[in-house]
DNA sequence: GGTCGGGGCGCG
DNA sequence: AAAGCGCGCCCCGACC
């Protein structure tokens, strides 16, 4: 069933459809992001409602109000691709993790979307409504004044809807249940547009939305395509560092590789009593050392190394490579790798400050040695690019601090810097990382007050929200996406403090100090995270022209995922045919391409960047460089 | 038997 | 050299 919605319910509020943020010179900024409309905007791109399949739905009075003709469909993926080639669609739906795996899989590609589910949190946070659910009928029902019906999925955060329909008993009682939904999705959509119509900063905030959504079909994506990972590779990588793969059980409770169990054997005689000692086990090894007249107050590794004692440099090199083999050894293999790609699930927004997380796999903690196996398909190579010092740069146009912004104009932040700081580097970074994470140890203290005397907006920027933060008040990123506020328990803490009775304030000041070092580091961290996800918006765009995209259809996926590990001439594995995005981190993007293209696809990235910039900052100083590598293979980049 | 917090460490 | 921010995931061991 499908909705397209009238020219004048095109998605954007109609001040901000129309620019970009009212403070940022960059009139045609939305439209572009948000797929290519550009400034077009201003006549405002068709969107329409996805909601199910097989239902078919009188017309428009059914689901209320200001919605355009409808469509009877019987088959979602089919009309959503018969739209799509029509062109300039904003598909507004409830939650794109549910509904566009499947579309992929069916081998269409969507251009752009409205979110309503992540669009919620943005909003609800924004109004000091934080941890309210943001799934589709929760919102509803708080529109409507109805109580807000649990969340009928064991709620990873805030799960999303877990069907589109609840198993309906007829073919009359599905068709309810999906005009009702239906009706929501129209109402709540409106609600939202309103909500950041009315708001500070439409905007700015629109430019948000726009970007998260865009942020989750961008994740669905690179799951669908995985990163290319080359298993043999990775089998090789572990049988060098840790012995062969041990026979029996796949699985952390699998036996230890040879490697490991010989230095927990030699871990264990080189301690006094001769009793085993399991390596794996701190409280084991503080006692073990104990007993042998060393005092540790842990094991961390920077601890263990001062350390004199014969255990110690079997111990240390049993904990680095027993890192490997729990973190990403043969199980994790078995487990993420197949058909040649790493298809981790990204987490849109999975992080407060706008970050992303993923859901087993730890996609964004791949070690460097691993990197090794990350190798692009036959006549493919990876574009590794990430943005040089970011959050330092962020904090240079965040401030507009002008000697600072200047600094940040081009090259290498640090070295630009140094001689404020008398000519060293890194003292410069030293100051710049206190600055932005609150660190007051060491010779940071001194370092800062050189800042703030060289630097006062910049310092003062991130000492005022600090200040918010240990006042209880919330903070946001230059988009607007807005931090949690204190727990109840920090409430009654701090409380506690003022009242003359309240004994102690111990805890008070701490807890007080440490929120502040949240917010001092939210308003970067969000910050740098709304820049990252405009560039990802940015540059999938721009990668959308250049090649024909997406497998061209079921058969090809199909096939795809029956294994097809080896590419065929001119095409990934993956099926795609042309650069896509595989994977992102932060700060730093790869793209999977033809090596034909390669250099189109560095330019993209650069100009994508710059456009971040612009959206994000208006006519700032202050670039944004990208450190970019054309490779075979990821661990050669940088 | 399962759950959960802590220690530790990978990434940005 | 580490620390100050944000995560996910492993193992252990206390606990129910």
């Amino acid at each position: 069933m499908l909705c397209p919605l009238g020219a004048d319910g095109d998605g954007w509020p109609a001040g901000a459809g129309a620019v970009g943020p009212a403070d940022v010179a960059q009139p045609a900024g939305l439209g572009g992001l948000a797929g290519g409309a550009g400034s077009a905007a201003a006549a405002g791109p068709s969107a329409a409602v996805a909601l199910g399949d097989a239902v078919e739905l009188g017309d428009a009075a059914a689901v209320g109000g200001s919605v355009g003709p409808v469509i009877l469909a019987t088959d979602l993926a089919a009309a959503v691709r018969e739209h799509e080639q029509r062109g300039d669609v904003r598909w507004v739906w409830a939650d794109t993790a549910e509904v566009y795996p499947a579309l992929l899989a069916a081998g269409i590609r969507v251009e752009r979307c409205h979110d309503v589910a992540l669009t919620e949190r943005l909003l609800l946070s924004r109004e000091g409504a934080a941890g309210q659910p943001s799934y589709l009928a929760a919102a509803a029902a708080r529109l409507h004044g109805r109580p807000v019906p649990p969340a009928s999925r064991p709620a990873a955060s805030d799960g999303p809807q877990p069907s589109l329909f609840d198993s309906p008993e007829t073919p009359q009682d599905g068709l309810a249940q999906a005009a009702a939904r239906l009706g929501d999705l129209v109402a709540v959509h409106a609600g939202q547009l309103t909500r950041i119509a009315a708001g500070p900063q439409p905007g700015r905030f629109g430019l948000l939305v726009a970007a998260e959504s865009a942020g989750g079909l961008i994740a669905a994506e690179m799951s669908a395509a995985g990163l290319p990972w080359r298993a043999d590779v990775h089998d090789q990588l572990l049988t060098d560092l840790l012995g062969p793969r041990p026979a029996g059980p796949v699985g952390p409770a699998g036996p230890r590789p040879a490697r490991l169990a010989d230095l927990a054997a030699r871990i264990s005689a080189a301690f006094g009593d001769g009793r085993p000692v399991n390596p794996d086990s701190p409280a084991q090894l503080v006692r073990a050392l104990a007993a042998d007249g060393v005092q540790v107050t842990s094991t961390r590794f920077s601890v263990l190394r001062e350390i004199d004692h014969p255990a110690i440099p079997l111990l240390l090199e049993y904990k680095e490579l027993a890192r490997v083999h729990a973190a990403h050894g043969w199980s994790w293999l078995d487990t993420w790798v197949a058909a040649g790609r790493f298809r981790p699930e990204y987490v849109v927004g999975g992080v407060v400050s706008g970050r992303w997380a993923t859901r087993g796999g730890g996609a964004l903690q791949i070690p460097r040695t691993l990197r090794r196996a990350v190798i692009a398909d036959p006549g493919w190579v990876l574009v590794v690019a990430d943005a040089a010092q970011l959050e330092p740069r962020v904090l240079a146009a965040l401030a507009g601090d002008q000697a600072f912004a200047e600094a940040a104009a081009a090259g290498d932040l640090y070295t630009a810097l140094a001689s404020a700081f008398g000519g060293d580097r890194n003292d410069a970074k030293k100051a710049l990382l206190s600055a932005m994470y609150g660190g007051s140890g060491g010779e940071a203290g001194q370092l800062l007050s050189v800042l703030r005397r060289r630097f006062p907006q910049a310092y003062n920027f991130v000492e005022t929200a600090a200040q918010a933060g240990e006042q209880g008040r919330t903070v946001s990123s230059v988009l607007g996406r807005t931090c949690p506020p204190p727990s109840q328990a920090w409430r009654s803490l701090a409380a506690g403090s003022a009242d003359p009775d309240g004994g102690p304030d111990l805890g008070a000041g701490r807890a007080a100090r440490a929120r502040g070092r949240f917010t001092r580091n939210f308003v970067v961290q969000a910050s740098a995270a709304d820049w990252a996800l405009v560039l990802l918006a940015s540059l999938r765009r721009r990668l959308n022209t250049m090649g024909d995209g997406p497998p061209a259809g079921a058969d090809r996926a199909g096939a795809d995922r029956a294994g097809a590990d080896r590419a065929g001439a001119g095409r990934g594995s993956s099926g795609w045919a042309g650069p896509h995005l595989v994977f992102f981190q932060h700060d730093e993007v790869i793209v999977h391409c033809p090596a034909a293209v390669a250099d189109q696809v560095v330019a993209a990235v650069d100009d994508s960047a710059r456009e971040a910039g612009r959206l994000l900052f208006g006519a700032t100083q202050v670039s944004f460089p990208m450190t970019t590598a054309v490779v075979d293979c990821y661990a050669d980049a940088k």
